[in-house]
DNA sequence: TGACTGTATTAACACCGTTAAGTAAGATGG
DNA sequence: CCATCTTACTTAACGGTGTTAATACAGTCA
């Protein structure tokens, strides 16, 4: 039954040939200029080719956001192993995590900061926001990263899931800001980023 | 002369009905389903009417956004003389803001979430950026309240002006994310704002 | 060979922001 | 009072969007 097999090798090759042109439009004409139609132009398809592939635009949106979570989730993932000491480690993957949304806004700002198109399918809702989607996946190792650092005596006795989401909030919002409002005068941008980076640390530090 | 006078009344009054019915349509539909057409609808006009007003949907938006601004500044102006003590006076400048933008989140998404449409025309930006735009206004409020304690010595020796953007940069993070993921599972949201606020607060106290 | 299955297309719908051209009413100057 | 001129406003249209329904066309299977 090898017939099946290449039908759906071909199709799974197209899929990823529309995501991957999807991503490409994204990267260089940011997320506004992005249509279906560009993207089946691009790879030589009539717009609605596509929606054998993606039910809508958004769930084409949402599968190149997490392509991007994997992304990220594998950055951060090996942070255990590179930083031992649950301080810096808690230290670095934080600011790993802006660097990864300021090198990659096109990419954030679809998956964080922009507003999920229709607030009314509550089936791809928990989809995407499943236990073990990928954006899950990385407030995960926050949280684990905090965990240690209390268990480690080295933070306070925080609850790490409340904590792990204060720090992602925090974190987030300065990611966002710096991407969406570029042109704001913030002065030393490093400067605030490590400002917000040291409340957030000094915040959960033993003391 | 009162010809004149009678016409530019009646400008920005048929100006003051777009900006309402625009508002109306922004908190009864939210953001995704402003139109120009929608607008003009509202009021009986044709969409070619708003723009003898609003040079286009971005004017349109942000006009919305700066009276937005202005009621959140005259939230914050007030907190000096309601909180003497810098350190409460802080406390309670940040959870106001979080407060505003969760109850007006349709304002709050244009104004401080959402990436201007175009990041071509540096007139606009530098309008509604500019030094005496409310915008910043509620930015300066948060300076001075962090100039403040560190003049009181209830706060560390921060440079005011970064740690302000910093501390904004936290609160916008929880506020949009709180606003643009609302089934995120989150837990207690009071206890991520709370937690959120403590690290901030905590992370500028004196010790 | 004929029926069936899945892929892809064309045409169309209902929107959108915005512009150009035209209209009609009211103010102004003679 | 009439002609002109200004201003407010409308209609029609352009080019774009996401999405759906109907259709053609290939390859697979009995």
């Amino acid at each position: 039954m090898g017939i099946k097999d290449r039908r759906a090798r071909q199709k799974t090759l197209l899929r990823q040939q529309i995501l991957d042109a999807a991503r490409d439009l994204l990267v260089r004409d940011g997320y506004e200029k992005l249509s279906m139609r560009k993207v089946a132009e691009r790879i030589d398809y009539s717009p609605t080719a596509i929606y054998l592939h993606f039910t809508d635009k958004q769930d084409l949106v949402c599968s190149l956001c997490d392509e991007t979570f994997a992304k990220l989730v594998r950055e951060l993932e090996t942070l255990p192993q590179e930083f031992p000491d649950p301080l810096v480690r808690l230290r670095k993957g934080l600011e790993r995590y802006i660097a990864f949304g300021l090198k990659h806004p096109d990419h954030y700002l679809p998956a964080f900061v922009l507003p999920p198109p229709d607030d009314l399918d509550p089936k791809r809702k928990q989809e995407s926001m499943s236990a073990d989607s990928n954006g899950l996946k990385a407030l995960a190792c926050l949280r684990d990263c905090i965990a240690d650092g209390v268990k480690a005596r080295k933070l306070r006795k925080v609850d790490p899931e409340v904590a792990a989401r204060a720090a992602w909030a925090a974190i987030h919002g300065i990611t966002s800001l710096l991407i969406v409002h570029k042109s704001f005068p913030w002065g030393d941008q490093k400067a605030v980023i490590g400002a917000t980076l040291d409340a957030i640390v000094d915040g959960l530090r033993r003391r």
